[in-house]
DNA sequence: GTAGGGTTAG
């Protein structure tokens, strides 16, 4: 706190105690300690209006940065006649706190003395039930709203919408929307953030078009709705309607706008929002420039993402995790681990995402033994007990190593009940490895434990098929079609001029997609030639009895990159980004492009990126 | 006689 807020606090403490003021750099707490001090000497504390003016400042700094809730609690007890403007300043205190429910505590006193809570009292006790995800205390919140006569205060209606779509209550917040007879800006953002929570995009886009006057936390939460289930390409084309009407973006619209972009791996559009955020001197704080890392590593842009991160004005644990995640995905496994020891140094402490990240790193750099070692030491040095992530982690990284017998043994022995997720990195450890007598085993059980995945199934379709077991492949295909398990589609992302393409198997609806079959069969005469003999497992498994040629071929990364060789100059790098994990048809294809063609082509898939270049590929067919 | 409010991000 500096001279200036001191004098503020005495100013409306009615003080005038000049000496006080020359009290600068001196902590918050000290500052009011001294008043609180003085308060008691001159008697004033006894003052009522006084005591909740101090109390009051203490909630305001609590809601800022330093938590003086203590410090207010504390002086509340000294107090013997508190007013309601004190209990509604303690609410109001927790409500935004670690432990709202001490909210109630004080909703409770103040009904015991008579006092009768008002319209300030209760967006704050609803506040807190939303916290605390109670739908309990929120209906008898509810209850106590309607018992005092304010369900008409629109405020409150606001903060009611606002619980229900948190519980998942659409139907009960939207019951309140259509009651309230004066529908500000929050109460139309209240409900649009309410089916985007639940969602239902579309209903929550309906009324973002219909309401009167949007303000910048409206935009934001109709972009974040969008990034968040999963519409990136309508977030961005939303934040370029913000822009068409002269709106000027903040931090936060900033940050869904940029991780849309990452989850598409769209980089020159990426690379556009970033100069936005620079042109337009928008804030650099922390949740923006990890988002900022973010993006250029998952846009395959490594070396970028590691330039931005070097220049942060800040980082906490969390930026330095986002830096490690995405060098694993690149396969960077020794230079995740050389920043993993760089952010211990620098003393903060790692999360347990963290060693998520630095786990993975170990796993497709084949580390076992150091990957052994950093789990060990999660419990050992920094007190976190892994979780079930983690397993997953180690399960992988034996599995990836080859060392499938101890990878079983592994998750036989892990101390929780391994989950579906465990079992499948096993499974696709043994895939890879060509071990059918394990993977055979774990198949059954992951189809057991979850009969509508339709991953297993093929995983273990192509685990039969590698081992040529064709009468098993053909009984799963068997199964898969009785029980109307089906594969999710498939698809490939790939950005031209700042426009996103998407491809899926087989698709005949790109504008262009006669020209894209022509140039790759023209890419298949080439690659043949260099040695290309076509699929012999997974795909087998991909194809429709029908289809059996063209299927193969039309796999939507084959037409993405065709589409990429088509539409830009030689020797220009091709980003693509799939949904699902690259089958080894195609990777064994786009290896070959890249040396044919001479192209490096960068392919993010669900687990990690492969860089293709002369022939070989990043990931060292360890996929 | 007096003050105080609801919605957004890695």
């Amino acid at each position: 706190m500096n001279g200036s807020s001191s004098s503020l606090i005495l100013k409306t403490l009615k003080l005038k105690n000049p000496k006080l003021l020359l009290l600068e750099s001196c902590s918050t707490l000290s500052h009011l300690k001294i008043i609180h001090g003085h308060m008691i000497r001159t008697h004033i504390i006894f003052d009522v209006f006084a005591a909740s003016r101090l109390i009051a400042f203490c909630i305001d700094s609590t809601l800022k940065t330093s938590s003086l809730l203590d410090y207010a609690t504390r002086l509340f007890s000294q107090i013997e006649n508190p007013n309601l403007f004190i209990y509604n300043a303690l609410i109001r205190g927790y409500s935004a706190s670690e432990i709202p429910h001490k909210s109630f505590h004080f909703y409770t006193q103040l009904q015991r003395l008579d006092l009768f809570p008002d319209n300030i009292t209760f967006p704050f006790l609803v506040k807190s039930c939303t916290q605390l995800g109670s739908v309990a205390m929120g209906t008898q919140a509810h209850g106590h709203i309607i018992k005092h006569g304010f369900q008409l205060d629109v405020y409150i209606q606001n903060s009611l919408v606002h619980m229900y779509a948190t519980f998942g209550d659409i139907k009960a917040a939207s019951h309140i929307f259509h009651r309230i007879n004066r529908l500000d800006v929050v109460s139309w953002t209240s409900m649009i953030a309410g089916y985007n929570k639940c969602g239902d995009v579309h209903s929550a886009r309906q009324l973002f078009d219909r309401m009167p006057e949007k303000n910048l936390v409206t935009w934001s939460i109709m972009i974040s709705g969008y990034a968040r289930n999963n519409h990136f390409e309508k977030a961005v084309e939303l934040f370029q309607v913000l822009q068409s009407e002269g709106v000027r973006a903040n931090e936060t619209v900033m940050v869904s706008v940029i991780s849309s972009c990452a989850h598409l791996g769209a980089l020159e559009l990426g690379e556009k929002v970033h100069d936005y955020v620079v042109r337009n001197n928008i804030t650099m704080n922390l949740i923006l420039g990890t988002a900022l890392v973010d993006l250029y590593a998952r846009c395959g842009s490594i070396e970028k993402a590691i330039r931005v991160f070097e220049e942060l004005p800040e980082r906490d644990a969390l930026s330095w995790t986002t830096l490690i995640a995405g060098l694993a995905m690149h396969g960077y496994a020794k230079r995740a681990l050389e920043y993993f020891s760089e952010m211990v140094k620098t003393g903060l402490t790692p999360r347990d995402i963290t060693f998520t990240a630095v786990l993975s790193a170990c796993s497709h750099g084949g580390m076992v033994e150091r990957g052994f070692k950093i789990f060990e030491s999660m419990k050992r040095d920094y007190g976190l007990e892994p979780r079930l992530e983690h397993y997953g982690c180690m399960v992988d990284l034996l599995g990836r190593a080859g060392k499938l017998a101890e990878a079983e043994k592994f998750v036989h022995e892990m101390p929780m009940k391994p989950n579906a997720p465990i079992w499948g990195a096993l499974l696709g450890a043994c895939r890879i490895h060509k071990n059918a007598e394990i993977g055979e085993k774990v198949g059954k059980i992951l189809i057991q434990l979850q009969p509508e995945h339709s991953g297993y199934y093929v995983l273990l379709s192509n685990l039969y098929a590698r081992a040529n077991k064709w009468e098993n492949v053909a009984t799963m295909r068997k199964i898969m079609r009785e029980k109307g398990v089906k594969k999710p589609p498939g698809y490939s992302l790939i950005e031209m001029d700042g426009k996103i393409h998407n491809f899926t198997m087989g698709d005949k609806t790109h504008p262009e997609i006669k020209k894209i079959e022509e140039m790759w069969d023209e890419i298949l005469r080439k690659i043949r030639l260099a040695g290309y003999t076509g699929n012999t497992a997974d795909a087998l498994f991909d194809i429709d009895e029908e289809e059996k040629e063209s299927a193969l071929n039309r796999h939507s990364e084959k037409l993405a990159i065709a589409f990429g060789i088509m539409k830009t100059k030689a020797r220009s790098p091709i980003r693509i980004v799939k949904n699902l994990r690259v089958c080894e048809d195609c990777h064994t294809a786009t290896k070959l492009i890249s040396k044919v063609f001479e192209r490096e082509l960068i392919v993010r898939d669900r687990n990690r990126f492969h860089h293709f270049k002369g022939g070989a590929c990043s990931c060292i067919d360890f996929w």
